[in-house]
Parts: C-alpha cells; sequence; structure tokens
DNA sequence: ATGTAC
C-alpha cells in the first residue's frame, strides 16, 4: 500500500486527519498511485493537496465541491510607476474592484450571459438549480482563499491574478454526483452525466475568472482591445480541481496545480508574498502535479483565535500592499500558511521550475 | 468550497 503512495513532504509532517485519509485511498485496490503535495490538509473524502489514480472509475469526492477552482494569470506588460503612482491610486482602484465584483457570499443582481446548462444524468432539479444562479454566480470572486491580486512581476511589470472556482454552480454538480456514489465506473451513463457536468463546471469556472480578468483590466485603464490582447498573449488558466481521463488512469486532482512538461502554472503563496510562475516537469512520480498554495500551519478558527490583527496589519502596511485587513480576513493572514520557500524549495527542481514570482500591490478578497 | 434555502 505504501509503495502507491508518493509525497512531496515527509509523512510525519501530515497533520493526523488528513493522514488517515491517505492511508484510506491509497488501500483501495481501484486506487493506483496517489501523489502527495506540501500543501495537503484534510478535506472531504480525498485530502486537499492529494491526487488520485484510479482505475477505470471517475470519483466526484476525489475532485472535490468546488470542481474548476483555479487560477488566472495575465501580464499586462505595463510597468508598475505607469499605472499606480500613490498609495491613493491604488485604494481607489480597489475600492473600483469592490464595486464591480461581489465577494463573498455576494452574487450579482444583474445576471450576466452564459449558455444554459443541461444535466447530462438528465436530472430536472440539477439542471434547474445550476440555472437558477448561473447568471448571477458569473464574474463573482466567492470566498475563503479565493483572491484578486494585483502585483509587481520580477520585472517590473503589473500582473492580474485571480483565484476562484465555480462557486454554487460546481458545488450543486459536485454534491449531486457525491450521491450517486464514490466511484462512478467510466463505463456508466452516470459516470459519464459526471464527466460531462464536470466539464461545464470547469469551463464555467474559467468564464467566471475570465468575466473578472476583464473587468479588471477595464478599472485599469485598458481599452477593450487592449485587454483583448493582453488575455490572447499572455494567459495563464490553470485549475487545481478537477479529473483528466489518461491512458493509466483517471487522474484526479484536489488543491494541486497541474504541472505536465511545459505546462504553466500558479502558486499563490500568501496575502503578503503574492504568487509564483511555475513551469512543470511532467514528474510522472509525482502524477505531474504541484502544490496549490503554500499550505496552512493554523485552522481558519485558530487563525482567528491565535493572529494579532495589528501584527497582520503591520506586515501589510511595511509591504505597502493594500489589502483588507480585518478580523474576516484574519485567518488568510500570512502567519495562517507555511512558510513559502519552504514550500516551493520542496517543488523546485522536482515537479516544476520557477520562471517569476509576483508582489502584491492591491489584494482583493471576501 | 456555497443562493438567505427543505
Amino acid at each position: 500500500m505504501k509503495d502507491k503512495i508518493k509525497s512531496l513532504i515527509d509523512l510525519s509532517q501530515i497533520e493526523p486527519e488528513a493522514l488517515k485519509q491517505i492511508y484510506d485511498v491509497a488501500s483501495l485496490d481501484i486506487v493506483k498511485k496517489l501523489a502527495i503535495m506540501p500543501d495537503v490538509h484534510t478535506g472531504y473524502d480525498l485530502c486537499i493537496g492529494g491526487v488520485a489514480l484510479v482505475e477505470d472509475h471517475i470519483s466526484p469526492s476525489f475532485v472535490g465541491y468546488d470542481i474548476g477552482c483555479g487560477m488566472c494569470f495575465v501580464n499586462t506588460g505595463v510597468k508598475k510607476e505607469e499605472i499606480f503612482r500613490s498609495r491613493k491610486e491604488r485604494e481607489k482602484i480597489a475600492q473600483q474592484i469592490y464595486k464591480a465584483i461581489p465577494v463573498g457570499n455576494n452574487i450579482r443582481k444583474k445576471p450576466l450571459d452564459y449558455k444554459p446548462f443541461k444535466s447530462a444524468s438528465g436530472d430536472k432539479n440539477l439542471t434547474k438549480k445550476v440555472n437558477d444562479k448561473l447568471y448571477h454566480s458569473l464574474g463573482t470572486l466567492g470566498s475563503g482563499n479565493h483572491f484578486i491580486e494585483i502585483g509587481e512581476n520580477l520585472e517590473g511589470y503589473v500582473c492580474i491574478t485571480i483565484h476562484s472556482g465555480s462557486r454554487n454552480i460546481g458545488h450543486s454538480i459536485a454534491s449531486y454526483y457525491m450521491k450517486k456514489g464514490r466511484f462512478l465506473p467510466l463505463k456508466s451513463d452516470i459516470g459519464q452525466a459526471y464527466i460531462q457536468d464536470m466539464n461545464f463546471a470547469l469551463e464555467y469556472a474559467l468564464e467566471n475568472r475570465l468575466t473578472m480578468m476583464k473587468e479588471i483590466l477595464k478599472i485599469l485603464g485598458f481599452t477593450e482591445k487592449e485587454a483583448k490582447k493582453i488575455i490572447k498573449k499572455t494567459l495563464i488558466n490553470e485549475n487545481h480541481n478537477h479529473a483528466v481521463i489518461t491512458e493509466e488512469g483517471v487522474l484526479h486532482r484536489k488543491g494541486a496545480t497541474p504541472a505536465d512538461e511545459g505546462q504553466l502554472g500558479i502558486i499563490p503563496a500568501n496575502m503578503r508574498d503574492g504568487v509564483y510562475v511555475t513551469v512543470g516537469l511532467g514528474n510522472k512520480e509525482f502524477l505531474s502535479s504541484a502544490s496549490h498554495g503554500a499550505g496552512r500551519v493554523l485552522s481558519r478558527r485558530k487563525a482567528k483565535e491565535l493572529i494579532d490583527l495589528e501584527e497582520f496589519k503591520k506586515v501589510m502596511d511595511s509591504a505597502d500592499i493594500v489589502a483588507k485587513v480585518s478580523p474576516s480576513t484574519l485567518d488568510e493572514a500570512p502567519f495562517a500558511y507555511k512558510d513559502i520557500n519552504q514550500v516551493i524549495e520542496a517543488q523546485r527542481g522536482v515537479v516544476v521550475e520557477i520562471i517569476d514570482q509576483v508582489k502584491p500591490v492591491i489584494n482583493i478578497k471576501g
């Protein structure tokens, strides 16, 4: 059983509950390989930061609730000084973003256009449930670790990163299929239906991020034409909750950045340290995957209990980052996360190379 | 991870 598990972090460093999940999953005959990322923590069924190769079956719970959750990134090609001259200006832009993009539990009052969903399983309730919120949820950020970040890369160019998922749409699809079984045979109607509906959620999550990306570029003063060009030329899109059918089996990633050879990805650190741009090395031992973040050291509850708001404010101010520093974001403070350098070093040259790094200027959160 | 909704 243990030879199925390949971990980028010492197993002794993993929280007991997540470790139990790892052994439970690895003990299943149907699971051929299990790769563990350094930001691993307890999730529903398969741990977050877990990548599982499964034989002939697809598992809704191995993909998780936020199907298609992931990152979009662009490099505007404009230097920081050309857009941001003062802190006041940055604060104004942050305000404009909060005004244009619903965050947290909020969705749009006025719906945006998107092609309707029809459940491949034929379930009328699921179809209705998804379509009900489809247009209102598009272009909304969500909560938790989801964020919008405007930052400066190593060359001084303004880059935009968005971390968000499929909102209620993916959640509805995920819950519906999780009730159908832990593993759905690929050669079954329900398995095929899940694949189709999961793919819809992946597409929707990308559209969700792109909608926000276009709005942000507009707020930064780019014309529609310029925005299109920036996206076309520089977009990195990657999602860390999905399943892919491969020749070796069904590859499920839950909280893991795809790192096929040459594949670009984004690994976020935390609100203060920004994001890393990665290129995959296609390391099959680790199922061509990398971490999807730094990983928490404090649970959300503990973070709110232990972290001092003033301390949080101090580090964000000294890095001159405009961000929502409040009791509601204490659980997202840098101290709630592992030291990103260690997490990166555990992966550099093994599953990815780092090709760029972006320091935050503005961080938007739910 | 998520719509004030069984």
